[in-house]
DNA sequence: TTTT
DNA sequence: TTTT
């Protein structure tokens, strides 16, 4: 119907354990820093430069609880996503805002003898689909009644 | 698991009506052929050259539906798929290849009255899971039963 | 070198004209914020619910003169560019982050009589190199001195 | 200008080594398939199935290049590009149809010791400029006269 | 905080 | 013809 696209695809390497967060009605996110790295050769300069950009990426259910069984820092996995960028409140009472990417499919690209066979969550379409409804609702409602 | 992805994004415009195929079993697959245009200026001749190359675009079930009913001719549509070459046999005998996008996501670019509300599949999640599952079944099985 | 991949792909629609801002050394960047809309049913309520994502897009030089001229607030364009987050302070001295869209790439979606024949940067492929170099060097250096 | 979007992205390993042909004015193409696999549970049998599909990667001059040196039979590389049918005719003088992927982008993802610190032509602007090009001149055209 |  |  909107006729728009937010589509966020990247590569790179985990900077940190995934950390979950258990809801109470069963649902389940996991978030993770990923690195992506950009070298240019300044022309000020005319050196090599290296800047690393930081992402958040939010997993939700079942495709958390499969990144946090297989993926550790360090891991390189492709993400792809929607951009969300969240409100909140600091001590303060100002108001902040934090960008995510709110994964919806994923492939580890770090081969690993622990996650042989099981490494994406594309060999599953259930699991897809949980990816999928991940981004249709806000994080903080409890994803605890999947219709399969 | 595969640790592979196979993507096409494309927008372009229709070159003909969307034409249906129904399987025995209910299921039923939609073909049309989308335009894309590309522009350079020829290092040859200085003028400037514009390539059409036209894609051979696969929907199937209630996305296929969907693109039938809204799109015409001429629409504007945003396509997201994946590649697929199909081995056939010509009527000599011979091996032939054709190159399709499998659907799997689209949005309708093109605002007409009609559509207006209904314009994309990105509305209903289980049009996504339709195309989602779309991708996962070679085209000429049958997708009658639906687990929702 | 480094194995990743840093992407973001959007359609959506102009929320503001493009600002823009001219550097000394003859550089310049245009800005806009673009909305992205999703919808989904609600599984509490059973209602449609709409979001919408704003994102800020930052363009440069030769493609940020582009948008300047053929761009107005509601038009349709599809973006493609790298995440970028900015840190800055405000004016409590609080360290703030905000998240950017450094163009690469653009296609404007949208038909009007001024821009037919001029709507994208693909046409020329030296706007496609600005575009290019725009991301490979950071926001406040003056982009004066094209190799080209 | 035109509106539209021609975009393919895949990550798959090569099924073979980087085949090169040399131009006689100078410019150079190098060629190899590319593998990606798709998983699916089969609703009929109940039994995983993997679909391998291949993909004709064509790279340009410089890019073909260090794809020559760097690449190897199995590894695995991120390639971005454009869909490109082309026409040929058999020994039998019928028309027959070839789609590639004519690569504008690509990241290796396979460490190996030789490539370090070159794996992509994201590092050096003026090899995305090579592979920007290579997307706008007909495949069959020499680009002997580079302009840098 | 990752990686090369 | 790749890979897991």
């Amino acid at each position: 119907m909107s006729g728009t696209l937010n589509k966020v695809m990247l590569i790179g390497h985990l900077g940190d354990e995934v950390k979950m967060h258990y809801f109470e009605g069963g649902g389940c996110v996991g978030r993770f820093p990923l690195a992506t790295n950009e070298t240019y050769v300044s022309k000020q300069t005319n050196e090599r430069v290296t800047n690393t950009e930081w992402h958040n990426i939010v997993v939700r259910n079942k495709a958390a609880e499969i990144c946090e069984k297989y993926l550790s820092k360090g891991d390189r996995i492709y993400v792809e996503g929607r951009l969300k960028t969240r409100k909140w409140q600091d001590d303060s009472g100002n108001e902040r805002y934090s960008t995510e990417i709110q994964c919806t499919d994923f492939t580890f690209l770090t081969t690993k003898k622990e996650s042989e066979g099981q490494a994406s969550n594309k060999m599953d379409p259930k699991k897809s689909i949980d990816n999928q409804q991940m981004a249709n609702e806000p994080i903080g409602e409890e994803d605890d009644d999947l219709p399969f």
